[in-house]
This record gives C-alpha cells, structure tokens and sequence, in this order.
DNA sequence: TTACCTGCAAAGAGTTTGCAGGTAG
DNA sequence: CTACCTGCAAACTCTTTGCAGGTAA
C-alpha cells in the first residue's frame, strides 16, 4: 500500500507524460482491475468522478485518452453508430457487440480463426484483421 | 428510355415511400449502377447535387437514406471514427478498409470463411458476423 | 524557471428536429 | 383536400481547440 500508485507513475513517465493527479487518477481507473474493459468517454468521465469525488474537465479526458491510445495503452473499438468505444485491451482482439445491452466483450484472436480471406489489392498489405459477432437477445421475436 | 425511372418508382411505393422528385433522384444514383457502392451522407449530396444541377437539402438527404436503410436498401457499415458510412450492398458482406484512402470494399460473404468461433454468452443468438479487413500501402514505413 | 498540463468556454463537425410552405394522390 | 414531404434554421451531441492560469521537474 506504501506506493501503490508507482506502476501508474511510471508507466505514464515512460510515455514523455508527466503523472499529474488527473491522469493517474484516470490510469488507476482504466488498469488496476485485471479485466478488461470497454468504455465511452463520457461513462469513463462519470467513473473517474464517482471514484475520486472530484471533477476532472472533459478536455482533459479526451486529451488522455488520446495519449495512451498513442502509447498504446487503449485501442479504439470500431462499431455501429457515433460513439466511440475504447478498449483496455489493446492487443489485436474480436468482439462480441450485444446489440440489445449496447455492450462490448472481448474475443482473443486465438477463438477465432479465419480459413479463408480474399486476395489483397494490389499494393496494399493487411494491417490487421477485426471481426464482430453481433449478438442479441435469443429469445426475440423473429421480425422486428 | 421510356420510363427509367419506373423501378425506382416502383421501388419507393412498395416502402410506402411517395416517388419525390428529390427521392427518385437519389434512388437513381443509388442503384442505378451495378456495383455496389459505400459513401457518407455528405458524400452522396455531393454527388447527387452534381448529377442533378439542383440541389436537395440534407434534411431530406438523411430522411431518404434513413428511409432505405429501414427498407433494407442500405447498410450502415461499422467503421473507426465519426463518419456513418452507408452500403448499397445490403446482404451481410464483409469489407477491406483501406486506411490510407479511407475506403470501403466490398468482400462477398463466401470468401471469407471462419473456422471457430467462441461460445455466445447465455442467453443470447449471433445475428450477423462482420470482418474488417484492414489494409494499408504495402511500401509503408514499418512503424510511424 | 520553463515546459507542460488543466479547465473552461467557444468553436467545429455531424446529425436530428420543428415547422411553414409545397406536392402527390 | 389531406397526408405526407421538403427545405431551412435552430438545436443537439460529440469532439477539438485556444488560452489563461496552474503544476511538475
């Protein structure tokens, strides 16, 4: 309990970003649970706040955000609609989207294994390869 | 020539849609062509406007795409960003992202296949399996 | 002390809505 | 004639930006 604290700090230093109060509040937040997790910025903004009792602005929010998602910390979750979802999990991963929960869980690319993929076009190189399995309800009506 | 537009005439009233000049208009450059196409909202009032001479409010742009996508004429296509992309393609598909255009194409269900795929959480069915293949110029720098 | 960071408010981008006037049936 | 549709502008949501004051090193 003495620094508890420490992997946060050091973890930000070694991205060139200084360890101010409002990021390793956020870091805390976003790494010390062992699962990962799937978050908007404004839900990340309520959790932050409810865990500290104290406000942290928006601007600062997303500018950390997009600082561990270029430290590679967070990935950006590709999905349906406005939001924008970000992930704990940074490594190159699937997803199950449960469209009636509006909720994302994670896949490891080892449950998913593709046989078969098209010819690439010309001058370009697969970067990487992303698959959501939309699920929903099965006890739903069959037509909407 | 007689009457070109007779299809999507006819392809508005079985929506229950009424054939509008501004309607039977996008309709034209929607489908007019046989292969299938991706665009943003802004994208298409572009083009439409440009085909036209006239122009067509972007209200009426996003009731008439909105009006197709629930007559199951467009696709909206899960992407990274802010941008709603739609698909004239509106039969499950998967599709190549080219990062560096930022551009949609096409890949037919059939060639792709999955071999395994992880147990659906409880409760719940898959309703649709979506890949996206990311791709980038192949004479890119390794790291950025 | 200096470079970097935060918070606020304003500005932007994309999308939706309310409503008056227009049009298809 | 009536219900539906269009166009405009205002409103909304999400995100980014500019800048004055604050903070880490």
């Amino acid at each position: 309990m003495i620094n508890e604290l420490k992997p946060f700090v050091d973890r930000l230093r070694s991205s060139n970003l200084r360890p101010t109060r409002q990021r390793v509040t956020i870091c805390k937040v976003l790494f010390e649970k062992k699962d990962t997790f799937h978050f908007t910025i404004e839900q990340l903004k309520k959790i932050v706040e409810k865990n500290t009792k104290s406000k942290i602005s928006l601007a600062t929010i997303y500018n950390t955000v997009h600082a561990f998602k270029k430290s590679g910390y967070l990935k950006e979750i590709s999905l349906h609609g406005n939001k924008t979802f970000f992930d704990t999990n940074s490594k190159n991963h699937h997803h199950f989207y449960d469209q009636d929960a509006d909720n994302l869980i994670d896949i490891s690319n080892d449950d998913i294994i593709i046989n078969k993929i098209p010819n690439v076009p010309k001058g370009k190189k697969i970067k990487n390869i992303e698959v959501t399995v939309k699920i929903e309800n099965s006890n739903q009506n069959q037509k909407k």
